[in-house]
DNA sequence: ACTCGCAACGGGAGCGCTCCCAACCCTCGT
DNA sequence: ACGAGGGTTGGGAGCGCTCCCGTTGCGAGT
């Protein structure tokens, strides 16, 4: 396949055309100091008469560095492409790498062999680094990074593993805030929706609203409990099941916005008043919290704060070889709006 | 910053391991002819004793190529991020490309600053070829792409624009032939939502709309047109609109299935059955259009067809350098569910 | 006036691959 | 037996940068 791009101006031909030599110029790029501004203005000028663009191919075998990191989400997590946490994520991540010159690339794994190309690509030092949505318990990938030295973080644990770098909310205590601020109000009968417990982050909301009903001396009932995926449409169905087993239920802990704005309509259509009937507390805080009637209370998630640390844990380990993992877990939020 | 990678071997290593020459080592890698089966196995042996990994750097400049092209999500598309059609249309991609052998790297531009990086980045030679969201009128990307002769592909037209290779759905087409179903079940009080006015696609629907309209010598009127923003809540707001200014109402052509099941809720609201009353067909055809009641008769965009025709397109570019604009309108097939 | 020291600058030596041509080794055909 | 012609193979010549060290130029110090 022929894919040249034609004629395109060399380091050298400016050096040339600026009458300076290459190392000159690739300092005036680079941004380097040492460089008199009379000559550094020379060289801006022939840069620009001729277009030079640097080929990063070049760069990249003589400076053994990419200039870019990965996001990869891999197939499990795909459908999350659709939820509004993923775009936040990648958004929070775009900025927090902006000023460091990289690119971020974004790469979907769905199978097998998409995850050795990707392998491939990764080891062959296209990508300085490597962040990971959240992953299955299964995925090899991460072991696969970090067996290849690639500087690897995750974003959410995948289980209580050690032995990976990785960023992730406090599920647990956002979920025994939440409910404790249910049973602070008076609330007696309080059920959750929580998210597939396949899914380590519903764990963990899970097994905070059952410490915050322990420590309030309270007995976690088995029937209060309801799993959804994380859709609105589950969460729908998961409140109606609830309403169904408990009418005399009185708060709701939903693992996410989304389900939350499910179960209010199934409150809705039960007749139930939010707050009044039934209190409702989400999770993660995204703008449809704000949207919704009556506006959600919620357990807020520092998304920003997420993706900082993640760039911030990557660029530590591009800078000192990966040598150990680090982990940072966020404090949550809770943040009451009308539904409580 | 230091980020390199310790001890990796080179092709060389492997050559001196395997007992031959480096062209040899370079054949067996890249599957080339030529070289003698017992050979081969050798080669592969001493590949997978070191487990040695192909620089891609290195091959990128002796090779002039990436092996990567990039998709491209400009700001004004992020929200798309949140919508099915995105990920479909990626899923499409990924499945065109696999048996390429190129990466497909997902990269969003939301700033100036942005846009500059991504440009550099291409220019530079990190991507044979680009493949576009339908990006606003105004965009000077596609422009800017072109300029540095990098072979490139629009999902989508901007409008009327013929200098820029592009893959399209006949929207035209397929909003007429829903509308002239309608009308064809009896249907005389048609109204449509469209998706936004700025956007061609959704200008194209709203064409095909009032042509069918036209070919049955009838008159659209302007007050059976509501806008929305193709989210399932605005095309709620829009049908209760609609149905207040006629409610002699009894077709409606959404601008996407999102639309349409936000449609359906307002009709279930004001009491219309559908489709006794009210027959409604939607645009796109996603898997939601299966899970609405009545499951939703739409417009099928026909997105495996898009994925290929975009990559095929970008190959043949990418083959024969950016020498000639190709541009793709693909049929679009009416799917009677039952909303209709 | 002469030396010293430092800021600026030039360019050799790779980085690890692909391309390609020359060299080599067989196996036929005569 | 010997040369022709094919299939294989080796390795030189880059690709366009960065790194780094040696060199140059110039003002200050004595």
């Amino acid at each position: 396949m022929g894919r040249r791009r034609p004629g395109t101006p060399t380091l050298e031909e400016v050096a040339a055309r600026a009458g300076v030599g290459r190392g000159t110029v690739s300092r005036v790029i680079n941004n380097a100091a040492g460089v008199k501004e009379s000559t550094r203005r020379a060289v801006r000028r022939a840069i620009e008469e001729l277009e030079y663009v640097p080929n990063l191919a070049a760069r990249s075998l003589a400076g053994r560095r990419a200039d870019a990191v990965a996001l990869v989400v891999t197939e499990p997590d795909w459908r999350s492409f659709a939820e509004p946490f993923f775009s936040e994520i990648v958004r929070s991540l775009g900025d927090a790498l902006s000023d460091t010159g990289m690119q971020l690339l974004l790469t979907l794994v769905r199978s097998d062999a998409e995850r050795q190309r990707f392998l491939e690509y990764a080891r062959g030092g296209r990508v300085d680094g490597v962040l990971l949505l959240s992953v299955r318990a299964g995925d090899r990938l991460p072991d696969m990074l970090a067996e290849a030295r690639l500087p690897t973080v995750l974003l959410g644990r995948r289980s209580g593993e050690e032995y990976v770098s990785y960023v992730d909310a406090d599920n647990i205590g956002g979920a025994r805030s939440a409910v404790s601020q249910l049973l602070r109000q008076g609330r007696r009968v309080v059920a959750t929706i929580t998210g597939p417990l396949d899914m380590y982050a519903a764990q963990c909301r899970l097994r905070g609203y059952q410490e915050a009903l322990t420590l309030a001396g309270l007995e976690g009932e088995q029937t209060l409990v309801a799993e959804s995926d994380f859709t609105a449409e589950s969460g729908r169905r998961a409140m109606a099941e609830l309403i169904e087993r408990h009418p005399d239920i009185d708060g709701v802990l939903a693992a996410s916005d989304t389900t939350a704005a499910g179960a209010l309509e199934a409150l809705r259509a039960a007749g139930r008043r939010v707050p009044e009937d039934v209190a409702v507390i989400g999770f993660d805080d995204f703008p449809l919290a704000q949207r919704t009637t009556p506006r959600l209370s919620t357990v807020r998630q520092p998304i920003e704060e997420i993706g900082r640390a993640m760039v911030r844990l990557l660029l530590e380990e591009m800078e000192e070889g990966a040598v150990a993992w680090r982990h940072v877990i966020l404090r949550t939020e809770l943040v009451l709006r009308e539904s409580t």
